[in-house]
DNA sequence: CGGGATCCGGTCGGATACTG
DNA sequence: CAGTATCCGACCGGATCCCG
């Protein structure tokens, strides 16, 4: 017997016991799409990650690179050299998923005049009551 | 003068600096992705957004559902009845970014076996090591 | 019914120091 | 270079109580 979400068929997400809420949960994160969107355009090393992805600690990219790797999103592969190199790349999945965060990535950064605007005119709001 | 994310023409979410980024911190969220998600299949009431969404406490739904109104997701209709009747609906711009959440979503759960046995096998990796 | 306000534990996540 | 380990503050998020 394990955890499932329901009897029938396939996993729901919107049923709170259902465990690929945890799979949501890891990828609907703001580093997870940033860090699977630059692994997108090829794969990278440590330091070229976390240069491509501007303010992340490395201890969340080391977490997120590891739970992403357990996840089967991407694979890590060591080069026996001195120093030490390591590169990260998409799997199959990853670049399935990947593609979905790059396209909300990209929406963001388009259409986050909008947004402003939008965010604006409700700030602007309650000041001046209905009449 | 205002914050800015660069120089040149439009946003970049990958630096850190770029206010665009909270955007995407907002979007690519666990609760964010199941709400809109939700609203994608129509109109509803706070009650009927709290049961569609299992496990989400009322606090974060009204603190989601504010920021959601606010940069323009969607809107808060209130009907002057007793009890009072609120309905929350997507905009196009809900919509819009919806549709990526949603997809993924979907993914996850259409996937969510993929990922298990990705999991069971890094999982039982380094108990048998390499020979 | 649709919230607001508050308390509070747990985790997120940054900063720093150390390692092969 | 590519991490691991630890400290610690911030806030995420659930539980509870209250109101119009």
């Amino acid at each position: 017997m394990e955890t499932t979400c329901d009897q029938d068929g396939p996993w729901d997400v919107y049923l709170r016991s259902c465990p690929c809420r945890d799979v949501l949960d890891l990828l609907a994160n703001k580093w997870t799409a940033l860090m699977l969107g630059a692994l997108a355009r090829g794969p990278h090393r440590f330091g070229e990650l976390r240069r491509a992805v501007d303010g992340i600690s490395q201890k969340m990219l080391t977490q997120n690179l590891r739970q992403l790797e357990r996840d089967g999103f991407l694979t890590r592969t060591v080069y026996p050299t001195t120093p030490p190199t390591v590169e990260y790349a998409l799997t199959e999945m990853g670049a399935e998923v990947g593609a979905h965060l790059v396209a909300l990535s990209t929406w963001s950064q388009a259409n986050f005049d909008r947004i402003r605007s939008a965010r604006e005119s409700y700030d602007g709001r309650e000041l001046q009551p209905v009449r």
